[in-house]
DNA sequence: ACCCAGGCCTGGA
DNA sequence: TCCAGGCATGGG
């Protein structure tokens, strides 16, 4: 089925740092794994992408994992009419960009897993996870293509950490193995900690060993879609010194500053 | 060979 | 409270 908006850009999100099991497989064609379902999608043009299922599913899942109820263009415009070149030039350059709705658990692990990596070697452990310790499935409607769904709390849980060494996860994998157990125990609900303040989720996954600051913002943010986070990388480091000589006022943009986070990231980004 | 990557933890000022 | 060094691994 076709959707239509003027702010979204598959390659732009899939190249966006949000999502590691987003991938080109084709020209503009893009497959995606989220939510234990297989899918495709393709750019047709600026305002509209091919989006492989039903229209029953869409409404079930995907509207929802895309954000699709949410005014980007809003937030576009705002830039736009503002006074900031540097986020008029980031907005105008990945108005595609959107906050997707994934599985908390999947970005907690992910998360963990980023720190003081790169994204293609990121996506590489998440790949292992997967096929290590991830259901297998088919797709009948792909021509039955197999593929591996993220873990469940309760498999990641009772991994070994020298099977994760062998993922060449390094000293991550005491954090992977201790965040699952604190999720399959209960001792931390994150579909509670969706309901409850962006400050107040940043506080609970700090209690989790490997969650700092900027992880946890970043949970926060593509987890648990607190829209309002504002995860500080090396990037927009980079950004906020070199840019705002440490200046920048995130107050500005009270209530979503996690997407003027995104469009920062994605535009500093291209500029390297 | 060195430096960096969507950092975090620990120990010592 | 702030900072330095260490931490696994892969790629430039």
């Amino acid at each position: 089925m076709i959707i239509e908006s003027n702010n979204i850009n598959i390659r732009q999100i899939a190249e966006s740092g949000q999502c590691f099991r987003m991938n080109e497989i084709k020209q503009d064609t893009f497959s995606l794994i989220a939510y234990g379902r297989y899918l495709q999608l393709k750019q047709l043009d600026d305002t509209a992408i091919e989006i492989s299922c039903s229209g029953e599913e869409y409404e079930l899942i995907w509207k929802d994992y895309f954000d699709l109820s949410y005014d980007y263009n809003r937030i576009i415009q705002k830039l736009m009419k503002g006074k900031d070149d540097f986020l008029k030039k980031a907005g105008d350059y990945g108005k595609g960009i959107r906050i997707l709705r994934q599985e908390p658990f999947e970005i907690l692990i992910s998360f963990i897993i980023s720190q003081n990596k790169n994204i293609p070697s990121i996506k590489k452990c998440i790949e292992g996870i997967c096929n290590r310790y991830g259901e297998f499935k088919i797709s009948e409607e792909h021509y039955k293509m197999g593929y591996y769904a993220f873990p469940t709390p309760g498999r990641l849980a009772n991994a070994k950490k020298e099977e994760l060494r062998e993922l060449k996860l390094g000293y991550r994998d005491e954090y992977i193995i201790k965040a699952a157990q604190a999720i399959h125990e209960g001792r931390i609900n994150l579909d509670q900690l969706k309901a409850c303040s962006h400050e107040e989720a940043v506080t609970a996954l700090k209690t989790i060993p490997g969650v700092g600051d900027k992880v946890a913002n970043c949970i926060s943010l593509y987890g648990l879609h607190h829209i309002e986070a504002f995860p500080v990388d090396v990037w927009i480091n980079k950004v906020l010194n070199e840019v705002y000589q440490n200046s920048f006022d995130v107050e500005q943009y009270q209530g979503y500053a996690g997407i003027i986070q995104q469009y920062m990231f994605y535009y500093m980004r291209s500029l390297k």
